[in-house]
DNA sequence: CACTTGACCTGTCCGC
DNA sequence: TGCGGACAGGTCAAGT
C-alpha cells in the first residue's frame, strides 16, 4: 500500500477539499470494502458533514459531525479520489484519470454536496480498490483509539514520541528477527512498509537481514535519521508511485525519482556504483547494495 | 511470547 | 496467442 508519506499525502489533499462537504450518498458494491449495516450508515453516514481528515500510522480518518468517523485503510492498491469542484488549495486534477471513475476498481462512491455558500455543487469520493484488501469502516470516533489496531501499534516516526534511544529500546521485543522484518512490523515504529524499509536501510549502510540483536546504538541511532529523512523527503515528493497509488486529486508522486534502491537492481549505488541487487529478506522483495550494505553490521 | 508462513484479491509480466 | 506461475507498496490468523 500506500505506506506513511502516501497516506499522509492523501490525508492533505482531503483536509483541503472535504470539510464542510456534507455526504448525501454513499453506494458499494463489496461487503469487505465497506462492512457497515444500513443502519449505522442512515444514522451516522448520510447526512452528516466532515469535520477534519486525520491519520495514525497507515490508517485514515475522516471524522464526522454524528461523532462517527470513515476509518480508512487503503492496505496495497487503494485509492480515495475526490471528483467535482475544485477547492481552494486543493491543486489541480488529474483530468484523465477522474475522467474514467467510477471504474472497475471503485469499491465505495460516496456523494458529497458543498453546504458554505455558492459552493453546493454535487461531488464524488471514491474509495477504489484493484485487490480488495482495503476497508472504508464507520467507527465511533471516541472508540477508535481502542480498536486492536490502534491499541497495538508504535510511534509515529515523525512525532515527538520517537528517538533514536526509544527505537533501539522498542526494536528489542524482535530482536532475534531481521531488521527489515522489525522495520515492517507496525508495533515497533508506525509507518514503514517495503518501499522507506529498503531506502532507510541503505541510508543507514545496514544490510536488511541483519538481525536486529546484531546492531549497534550507533547503527539504530543513524538508522532512525535516515528514516526521518527518507519519509521527509517521500511526503514532499507527494509518495511513491509505483503502479497504482495517486492522491486525491488522482495525481502520481514523484518520490521514485528520489529512490536509491527501491526497484532499482540492475543499476549503479549512487554511493559507490556497485550494481544493486535484488533478494528477498522477510518474505520480501529487497532491493539493496552488495558493497555498502554488510550483513554482518 | 517471538517468529514464520499462508491467506486475502486482481492484474500484469515473463517464460514456455 | 495462450497458459502457468511468480510477483505486487499490507496486515491478520494460524502454525511452529
Amino acid at each position: 500500500m500506500p505506506e506513511l508519506p502516501e497516506v499522509e499525502t492523501v490525508r492533505a489533499g482531503l483536509s483541503t477539499i472535504l470539510p464542510g462537504c456534507k455526504i448525501v450518498s454513499v453506494v458499494s458494491d463489496n461487503p469487505k470494502s465497506f462492512p457497515n449495516t444500513q443502519t449505522d450508515v442512515d444514522k451516522f453516514l448520510i447526512g452528516s458533514e466532515v469535520i477534519a481528515v486525520r491519520r495514525r500510522a497507515k490508517v485514515l480518518m475522516i471524522d464526522l459531525s454524528s461523532g462517527y468517523s470513515l476509518v480508512i485503510h487503503l492496505k496495497m492498491t487503494g485509492q480515495l479520489v475526490y471528483v467535482g469542484q475544485q477547492r481552494f488549495g486543493s491543486g489541480h486534477p488529474n483530468d484523465s484519470l477522474i475522467s474514467k471513475l467510477p471504474d472497475k476498481s471503485t469499491r465505495v462512491d460516496f456523494g458529497l454536496e458543498g453546504i458554505s455558500g455558492a459552493d453546493n455543487q454535487q461531488a464524488r469520493l471514491f474509495f477504489n480498490d484493484q485487490r480488495k484488501f482495503g476497508w472504508v469502516k464507520l467507527i465511533s470516533t471516541i472508540d477508535i483509539p481502542n480498536i486492536d489496531f490502534m491499541q497495538r501499534v508504535g510511534p509515529e516516526p515523525l512525532g515527538p514520541d520517537l528517538s533514536a534511544d526509544i527505537l533501539f529500546t522498542r526494536l528489542q521485543r524482535r530482536k532475534n528477527t531481521t531488521i527489515k522484518a522489525a522495520l515492517l512490523d507496525q508495533s515497533v515504529l508506525a509507518g514503514i512498509g517495503n518501499i522507506y524499509a529498503d531506502e532507510s536501510l541503505w541510508g543507514a549502510k545496514i544490510h536488511p537481514a541483519t538481525l536486529v540483536k546484531d546492531l549497534t546504538k550507533p547503527q539504530v541511532s543513524l538508522l532512525y535519521k535516515e528514516i526521518v529523512f527518507v519519509l521527509s523527503l517521500a511526503i514532499e515528493q507527494g509518495g511513491s508511485s509505483n503502479s497504482t497509488y495517486v492522491d486525491a486529486m488522482g495525481k502520481k508522486g514523484s518520490y521514485m525519482n528520489f529512490a536509491r534502491v527501491f526497484r532499482r537492481e540492475g543499476q549503479a549505488c549512487p554511493r559507490c556504483q556497485t550494481t544493486i541487487v535484488k533478494s528477498r529478506v522477510a518474505t520480501r522483495g529487497t532491493h539493496t547494495c552488495p558493497s555498502c550494505q554488510s550483513t554482518s553490521g
